[in-house]
DNA sequence: CGGTAGCTAGTTGTTCAACAATCCGACAAG
DNA sequence: CTTGTCGGATTGTTGAACAACTAGCTACCG
């Protein structure tokens, strides 16, 4: 018990306690669900889509249940809408949600920075860092003209952004918000126009973390959100 | 098209449009999660029990695929975990779980209440009176000494709070939070003592909302949330 | 010509039965 | 006390079957 190699089994107990997560995850209907929503937000799959059961699960090589388990997640995603005995849909944004969704976002990210002022020197650092990281990625895509690449590294600022908030939870419903804007992403076919001026925005947010000035970069957050949410629901009508 | 007839029939379609989620959400697996999600709310199914799909399913009179549907649902609302290979339980709050519970609802009620600065006064004095009405409730309850009718009313204020923000994803999130909660109330066996001095305290932020206090309000409920949390965090132990 | 009722084909909702994969406890061996 | 092995029980997944429903077509009637 009080032996070196005692503790030695009690670390190794402790890292694969951190693994079995990651290894018991692999049931059907999860990886199925996983495909889809990949399909979904980078596009291949366009909102209004049927997916049928039948020609789904024939694609797919999975039977009906395993299938309609797979749809019941995504729909409690909101990627997906189930109409009752009419079958589920890539789902199709209205003006209300994409202000919903924006409402929530800043509700959510202006706070993370608000909290951002309580965290230990040494975590925040690191969780700056990870902003950091997330805008140099949006520079590199953008320097390859890779825009689709350049979304996905802006959402990844923003989900640093909530990470602050050191909330599991928190961190989860932001990404699960970030998805589901990819749907309205979509519907708006000038990926580059929409994404390319953000980064710079990014870049003077962080600067502003880095200095410690949250509300200003609060502030500066809120109005920035405002601006994507007018000229994303520009780009819908 | 300009008869009067024809302006009936446009009424009726609309009323029939209103009421059409109500009828159709009659899908067996939604009332079975819905079923299960009351009984592990109101504390019939205790945490960490096991749901067999076999007996389960024998006693609710649904087959094991409908069930595993329905299981699904309420795994993803965090009030089932669900091991691979092992089967569902009614999930266990940690402490970890309570704390990041408690950081989050900080964040959105303290936000909610902040954001209500800009709710316009008709539709702000509507929501402070459903504030009100859950106060009254618990009042009421308190006073016939129906302590998990108290602890009901409670939630319904702090999703009323949260409302403020008028926000339909936040106020699901939220819905999904309190449920969450009561996982924990069931480990504190006292729930008298837990949760009727927090009537008066709610009476008390009620006025400041009303009062325009909108920050001070915020401050107090921020104070409340942290005592609460510790009381709770106490009773784990 | 317009609209309505009924029919048909195809899809979804739900159940059932079967088999494979996996977990769990018990028991035996070192 | 740990390690292997085995058998029963539970879960994972599939396929088929039938009921319930939707949508589009047709024929009929005014």
């Amino acid at each position: 018990m009080a032996s070196p190699s005692a503790r030695d089994q009690a670390d190794w107990s402790d890292l694969l306690a951190g693994d079995r997560t990651l290894l018991d995850r692999t049931s059907t209907a999860e990886r199925v669900a996983d495909a889809l929503r990949q399909w979904i937000i980078d596009g291949r799959l366009r909102p209004g889509t049927q997916l049928s059961e039948h020609s789904a699960g024939k694609a797919l090589g999975v039977s009906r249940n395993t299938l309609r388990e797979a749809f019941r997640l995504l729909v409690h995603e909101r990627l997906l809408v189930h109409e009752f005995h009419r079958g589920v849909f890539v789902r199709v944004l209205a003006a209300d949600d994409v202000t919903d969704l924006y409402r929530t976002r800043r509700l959510l990210e202006t706070s993370a920075i608000r909290a951002a002022s309580d965290v230990p020197p040494d975590l925040l650092a690191e969780r700056l860092s990870a902003i950091d990281a997330a805008i140099t990625a949006a520079e590199d895509a953008a320097f390859e003209e890779h825009w689709l690449d350049v979304g996905t590294a802006n959402m990844r600022f923003h989900q640093a952004i909530t990470a602050l908030a050191g909330s599991p939870r928190v961190d989860e419903i932001m990404q699960q918000l970030t998805a589901e804007l990819r749907l309205a992403f979509h519907a708006t076919s000038a990926l580059r126009r929409f994404h390319e001026p953000y980064i710079e925005l990014n870049r003077g947010i962080a600067r502003l973390l880095a200095d410690g000035e949250f509300g200003a970069a609060a502030r500066a957050l809120d109005e920035y959100l405002t601006t994507a949410q007018r000229q994303l629901l520009d780009a819908f009508a």
